[in-house]
DNA sequence: CTGAAAGCGCTTACAG
DNA sequence: CTGAAAGCGCTTACAG
């Protein structure tokens, strides 16, 4: 910038305001201001602006998410990007992979790198370690979980809802033996759907089958082990409750090798790419990404959706809505991906 | 800081010393510092930091993708994430949509937030604009495609091999009437991959139809209506050859609306989602995601991997090998998501 | 409307 | 080993 003011023959103020944009500046300086500019390629520095003006607005936000290449959350990212954009404002992303360590040393990092704002997907763990800096000032929201030990905006799922409307759509088909497969009980999502499951059973009068829950790691092939482990076992399930978009796809990978998938029953909690191509196919624009095969006629359940690029949906197909928990102190600086839907 | 110090009774320096682990400083006044930082709840301004230290290095990096929630991208992005992790260093994400402005745009936010390296997926367009910040040392790698009117590092895929493999593995089946379905012909994977189809006709002495070329726009349904007006048209094709993932996506849904998925041969450039849970199924393994009905016997081609984590396969079925093109100035700040193959 | 000066939060030679 | 001082690239009252 000294260099444009050495060049120009102007101070470095005047510099300033033109690069700014502020008002009060003849327009022959900012001229020789602008052709200085272009001659020496330079650059305005966001990082020393920032250090200087009034507000401290980095005008970058962060997002935690659990994995920034998993369907479900890079939707999430677009929506968030889609909003920022208006607003001038760049994402920092990164992955928590559910673990408690790595959530906490990115959310530091961003902080370090002064973000205006927090998204978070909370892994399992303590949150009150950002309590200093919401007080601070900055912007934190937290998306299809809670914080624990916090109180901040969260957006949540109806994940018990959700999870109890599919388990009652298997039943309604004939079926009693559910199995129920699911992400970490540690994590919220994963609990809720459970107990969604287990809701749907007693309201069914369904006895609960201990060695028809579990919650393998999908990370290792975990899924398709189990699932065929139970399908293969001794009084396997009839119908699979699948309660997270990766274990979804897992199962029905197996179902498919094990060639079940046209009598085994199979409902997944999230969307997933593809689900209005597969086999038992399905009417076209029904979001139960699944059909029980017992059941005639499948339920026409209406999803949420994010974002707003029209025909995307990522939301539960069997989560009716979403509720937007309020904090105390509003979150200001971002509008929702989510759009609030009547319950 | 000047509060850190003040409550540790210690001069700016040294707290400067302690936060940054520079070695010699005795070991009661970093403890007193350190309980001093804990007390205040203070946290290290690496903005303040880059703006004075010697290397003037932001620990950020800028990534530049068609779309964040594309899954061909948003792998790339993860294995971007990997590597940066492992070297504290944070990523900005954003999407360009294929547009020359929004890509600028996005990259002169990224530049003025003093950005050490920028990865971008070049949209159609001149990109001299990067040529100074290049040479001021702004790490610059592009990938998928490679930038015009510009000498930087560069990542591809074998773009015409893998369509010539597809297009020659449809011919192999019998075909002689087989479609071509890309993205926009500005866009260099495009271009290249129906120069790779084109090879393939006319080493088969199959003559070109223009009437089975398109380019449909897949943001707006396009790709569904011009596979439903191909297919339903006259003298229609027996054979699709779909050039991206999102086409492939909408390709298939049309083929199954018309019930056409099994009688009509299909392969696609790019891996997708539940690929080898598609009817017409074919064996576990197989990385040729669709399967020409008429040919009984499948080749096993093997596609190239990004990305560190196992299983994961994103890049072109087709693409039997990376280039990675060295631009004169190597680039050292980040390694390539990509594993390079022997050809 | 313009410029000289102070200062944002930090690091880094430089003396001590 | 520690501290006082200068300065990174910018903005912002304050005079003029």
């Amino acid at each position: 910038m000294r260099d444009v003011a050495a060049l120009a023959g102007v101070s470095l103020s005047t510099v300033s305001r033109v690069v700014n944009g502020s008002p009060p500046v003849r327009a022959d300086l900012a001229e020789r201001v602008q052709s200085a500019v272009e001659m020496l390629g330079y650059r305005h520095d966001l990082a020393a602006r920032n250090l200087r003006s009034a507000d401290r607005l980095s005008a970058s936000i962060g997002l935690v998410i659990e994995d920034v290449s998993n369907p479900f959350f890079s939707a999430i990212h677009r929506g968030v990007e889609d909003v920022t954009r208006t607003r001038s404002v760049l994402t920092f992303a990164g992955s928590s992979d559910e673990q408690p360590d790595r959530e906490r040393e990115l959310t530091e990092a961003l902080l370090a790198r002064r973000v205006d704002g927090l998204i978070i997907v909370p892994a399992p763990g303590n949150h009150s370690y950002l309590a200093r800096d919401a007080a601070a000032g900055v912007g934190l929201v937290f998306i299809d979980r809670p914080p624990q030990f916090l109180d901040a905006d969260t957006v949540l799922s109806d994940n018990v809802g959700g999870a109890r409307a599919a388990v009652s759509h298997l039943v309604a088909g004939g079926h009693r033996r559910i199995a129920f497969l699911g992400d970490q009980p540690q994590i919220f999502t994963a609990a809720e759907r459970l107990r969604g499951y287990r809701e749907a059973l007693a309201e069914h009068g369904i006895r609960e089958d201990p060695a028809l829950i579990d919650h393998p790691a999908f990370r290792a092939g975990g899924v398709e082990a189990r699932t065929r482990a139970l399908l293969e076992g001794d009084d396997p399930p009839t119908a699979l409750f699948t309660a997270q978009n990766l274990i979804t796809l897992g199962a029905l990978k197996t179902l498919h090798e094990l060639d079940l998938h046209r009598s085994v029953a199979h409902v997944g909690f999230d969307d997933i790419p593809l689900a209005d191509v597969l086999e038992p196919d399905f009417a076209a624009g029904e979001i139960a990404p699944f059909h029980a095969p017992r059941n005639s006629s499948p339920s026409r359940e209406k999803g949420t959706e994010t974002s707003g690029r029209p025909g995307r949906r990522t939301v539960a197909s069997f989560a009716p809505a979403m509720t937007i928990v309020r904090a105390p102190r509003r979150c200001a600086w971002v509008s929702c991906p989510f759009t609030e839907r009547p319950a």
